[in-house]
DNA sequence: CTGTTAGCGCTTTCAC
DNA sequence: GTGAAAGCGCTAACAG
């Protein structure tokens, strides 16, 4: 079915190694037989076959992205922009979802090596010293973001400490009394790598220690609905709800609504990542946003850095910008 | 660093053919050297070598995914689904996106060929008869959704016209005077590949052709807000806005609550596709639902048919159903 | 300038 | 039951 480069050779009427000559114009050849060689080629419609080129050169020109958690509303932009840069680099991307499965992860991540990928791009939700040693032993570039896996493994993300940091203040300064602080995934800490989730836990106690008169409380489990309600009966200082993304922060909103509690007359209500479900809500919600598209750039940029030998940086800032909406 | 057969063969002392029969438990082989052989492989780390593999076999077990519109909402559903089911089956997914670019989107799909992929999912912008050749040409299974491409390629998808329809039936009885239809995609009819948006229109025009007396508004075009808003103020039937999907649907009425016009009151509004925003929005948009995630894993059981050779319909359609939201 | 040769790591056929 | 040899399609080193 497809053609060889050993047919053009016979039909050109020389040996393979002139025919790849010709191909990856390398020296040492006649321009006649090399246009000669190029024309057949051509109009055989010829293509190089990847697998067997792959094998002898020892690189796929392919990265692997694991990732979990599509239902972030980040995941579309995020897989949007590696791919594009990947494309843009010469790289395909192979996609692999791990659903928050440690195991499946690290499956994910064999497999990807197996298929001889030059480097990773990894989201995870795997850490320690023994997973650590994992990705040593798969010998391939890793490039990580969202969830630091090790210091010694580049990280692209945005400072969530400095990120909630900047967000009391802010709310500090807009006359705000008392902050609930609201972080349902805390609750599996210590089970699963929850590296954003924590980092933005230490910036907001960073943040109350250096703002002494601000009253605090601190929600971090499922039943996160009840507890606010709880909280907003109680006391009458001017409360409002710091929700570590938008998507808690939508289902807050959402509850408000339906019990007629009015933001931010009665309560402020603040996200986190500014993703773009935001546009079609009223009030506009205020939030954190950051580009999760060079996010993705920078990831692949450094990967192929990496790839190249390259040095590079083990921490990568994306920066991050309060957004005022309508919600405080 | 990586170990080969070739290796364990000279550990064993036995040849390289004879490791293959152990690791591919193929019949002709003692029992203990097999055992022996398993063991020298397991503690020797050996995986096999994905390229070599594939090159001699033929098969990559792989498949392309070529997408556009990382905007549309389904795709994290639709990616999702289509992931979790290749890897399911054993395939890895090459995702590749064209951003509508016609040429883009051809390259895409040769570059997925040079790389053996076993088959290839196509959401595709091209249509018509050269593309129907080139992609026959290309000479490996395809499985269309979305857009149909060609009668001999198989399809996934909604039937949108039957779903337009019901959506008009259902207004009609819900006593709408008034059906303005949104569909500013439908502008760019003839220059890509609309099919599934034609099918919608025609759907439109089957409907009202059936119900004499309701009145029809058809807005294709992107001045759509300013139009809709001249609509209004013309007549005094009871009106809905029909919009062929969700993303329309959201900016219409985030518009008409800056206009303070009341939504069902003032004017319904019907959207498509049912995409996960749509769980913040209030009022509680109505909408055609279907099952992205039916959609991905049909297309990736039919391409995996297709490859292994089995007969597969050309033409597989997803239920629809409509919700009633507080919008009409 | 060009041909020959030897691999890349694996599978598969055919002898023994 | 096992080994030897050929071949997948390409690249690269070495002669000529």
């Amino acid at each position: 079915m497809s053609k060889t480069s050993q047919q053009i050779a016979e039909i050109c009427g020389v040996s393979r190694g002139t025919v790849d000559r010709a191909l990856n114009n390398r020296p040492g050849i006649n321009p006649e037989t090399k246009e000669k060689i190029l024309q057949v080629a051509e109009q055989l419609g010829y293509r190089p076959h990847f697998l067997a080129q792959s094998l002898v050169k020892g690189s796929t020109r392919s990265i692997g992205a694991v990732l979990f958690d599509i239902n972030n509303r980040l995941f579309p932009q995020l897989v949007n922009a590696i791919e594009t840069r990947a494309s843009e680099l010469g790289y395909f991307l192979y996609l692999t979802l791990t659903n928050k499965d440690p195991e499946k992860e690290k499956d994910c991540l064999q497999h990807l090596v197996d298929r001889k990928v030059d480097g990773i791009l990894l989201l995870s939700v795997n850490k320690g010293e023994a997973f650590e040693q994992f990705l040593g032993k798969l010998n391939v570039p890793v490039v990580t973001f969202g969830n630091l896996v090790s210091d010694g493994i580049p990280f692209v993300w945005v400072d969530d400490r400095a990120a909630i940091r900047d967000a009391v203040r802010h709310l500090a300064a807009q006359g705000y009394e008392e902050i609930i602080y609201l972080s349902p995934p805390m609750a599996l800490a210590g089970k699963t790598n929850l590296y954003a989730v924590e980092q933005r836990y230490l910036g907001f106690e960073e943040a109350i220690a250096e703002t002494p008169g601000l009253l605090t409380d601190i929600v971090l489990h499922k039943g996160y609905l009840e507890e606010i309600d709880a909280l907003l009966r109680r006391g009458d200082k001017k409360k409002v709800i710091l929700c570590t993304s938008d998507k808690y922060a939508l289902k807050v909103l959402l509850h408000l609504k339906q019990k007629e509690i009015r933001i931010p007359q009665d309560v402020g209500l603040m996200g986190f990542d500014n993703i773009d479900t935001l546009a079609y809500i009223s009030p506009a919600l205020s939030t954190i946003a950051y580009s999760s598209d060079d996010v993705g750039t920078q990831a692949v940029d450094l990967l192929v850095d990496r790839i190249a030998g390259r040095d590079v940086p083990m921490r990568t800032t994306i920066p991050h910008r309060i957004v005022q909406g309508e919600s405080i």
